[in-house]
RNA sequence: GCCGAGAUAGCCCAGCCCGGUAAGGCGCGAGCCUGGAAAGUUCGUGGCGGUUUCGCCUCGGGAGUUCAAAUCUCCCUCUCGGCGCCA
């Protein structure tokens, strides 16, 4: 949620920023036209409140008569036109609320501009890509013939886009997943186990809602959402929450399944690259305003660390305007290479949200004692989305004979196994 | 699921029965005092707008009654306790 100060104040470089972003300005105009009439009508009543306060102590202190009477009469009509603006402002509030929830954050100026993906910036690759003497095989093949990856059996439990880890396959996603953690508690983070469900509040808060509400399981019974990236728990574990300076930065680590129902996508629907349930291990940051920029190249080096240590070729994406997320104002991928098809796989992304989500969460700090709170700046970064990096280390550490080897670093975490199959 | 008790400023807490400017304490900050500190004392310490001394809003959320609601009525949310169910 943007500053609303600042639509007012600069509607043009809004409008602009919502062209690079591919998307509507329409939404800009009807804010602006009900935002108008809204602080008329707020001007009006606090007037007519003034004078009701006044007039009504007045009629505390006066003795019965005609003269009181008068007064509550001429209050009964003031009181009724207060009801009338009151009731006209809910209705320009919900439309500049509904407004203000869909206006994506303003794009840093080391953005590039761009329509789509196919206007991202590859800042650099990192690894050799491995050389085969044999046709490398696809994930899917390779967890099929180690019977660690079960496509079918994962949807008659669940259905079509769920699967399920088998053996090996199940010990290595652990073992992923705990070398995750370790990892970025090395890095400061503090290791968290949020609730899997989030209310509306929630994802409002961090701006998965409204835009992207279809995209998410409800349970409609208890109105909860099936948590659709840690990121969501994570932020709001301080929702409306003022801050001590000195506590800052926060740094939480969390493992969480991840839900999504992936409505219109039709491409990668073969293998575990796309499905509706997959683990993740997320970083978040509360951060001081001035230091969210930087901190966002630290964070980026937190998720890059684990792609290294785990010795995969990777590639780092500056994202343009139209390829960003909603709520972000910069925005990393990390992209890691799978050899079967010769592509690169989103692994990890890690943004800057700025005061954006905190805004819209309400948490806030103080800069010296006695002055006035401000929102302070989040950020967060996958570290890592457990499917790809899976992917990837099949392909890349695959074997002729079809076995695989396990990435040094994980060995400690499989009992030192060396290899599956 | 049932019953009960609660929700008031960063924190604690009074006011609610009986409607009329949200009291007090802690913490924090500033001034006075002091050689310095403590103690003492004065002031400040929710939000928005205007910027000297002003106004409006704010008592978990919403609706209602009223000239006037923290206070009365109704609905909802959350927290705590008891009972029930339960991995």
């Amino acid at each position: 949620m943007l500053d609303v100060n600042i639509i007012r104040s600069e509607p043009e470089m809004i409008r602009s920023m919502l062209v690079s972003r591919n998307a509507d300005t329409e939404i800009l105009d009807r804010f602006l036209e009900a935002d108008e009439e809204w602080r008329k009508l707020t001007g009006d009543n606090n007037e007519l409140r003034k004078i009701r306060n006044k007039v009504s102590a007045e009629i505390a202190k006066m003795p019965k008569g005609p003269d009181k009477d008068a007064k509550i009469s001429e209050m009964r009509d003031t009181g009724e036109k207060i009801k009338q603006n009151d009731a006209r402002m809910a209705e320009l509030d919900s439309v500049r609320e509904d407004c203000v929830l869909n206006i994506p954050n303003i794009p840093h100026e080391s953005v590039p501009i761009g329509k789509d993906s196919t206007e991202n910036a590859v800042i650099y690759e990192w690894g050799e890509k491995r050389t085969f003497n044999f046709k490398p095989k696809e994930h899917w093949e390779i967890g099929e013939g180690l019977d660690i990856i079960d496509f079918e059996r994962g949807a008659k439990v669940a259905g079509s886009g769920f699967y399920c880890l088998k053996g090996d396959g199940a010990r290595l996603e652990r073992a992923l997943i705990n070398f995750f953690l370790d990892v970025h508690r090395k890095q400061g983070y503090t290791e968290v186990f949020p609730p899997v469900v989030v209310n509306t509040a929630s994802v409002t808060g961090t701006g998965q809602y409204p835009n992207l509400k279809d995209d998410m399981y409800f349970i409609e019974k208890d109105e909860l959402y099936l948590n659709p990236t840690a990121e969501v728990p994570l932020t709001n574990l301080l929702r409306d929450e003022i801050l001590a300076k000195e506590d800052l930065p926060i740094l939480y680590t969390a493992y969480l399944p991840s839900f999504r129902r992936e409505v219109g996508k039709h491409a990668d629907t073969k293998g575990i690259i796309r499905v509706h349930e997959f683990n993740k291990v997320e970083m978040v940051r509360f951060v001081l305003p001035e230091t969210s920029y930087d901190t966002l190249e630290i964070l980026r080096k937190n998720a890059e660390d684990i792609i290294q240590a785990l010795g995969l070729p990777y590639r780092v994406l500056l994202l343009c305007t139209g390829d960003m997320s909603f709520s972000c104002s910069k925005c990393y991928d990390l992209e890691i290479y799978a050899p079967a098809k010769d592509a690169w796989l989103e692994a990890s992304s890690c943004s800057n949200f700025t005061d954006f989500q905190a805004r819209r969460t309400r948490i806030k700090y103080r800069p010296e004692p006695h002055l006035k709170s401000e929102f302070i700046h989040t950020l967060n970064g996958s570290g890592l989305a457990l499917p790809r990096t899976m992917v990837a280390i099949l392909e890349n550490y695959q074997n002729e004979d079809g076995s695989v080897t396990i990435p040094e670093v994980l060995r400690p975490y499989m009992g030192g196994q060396e290899r599956i199959g």
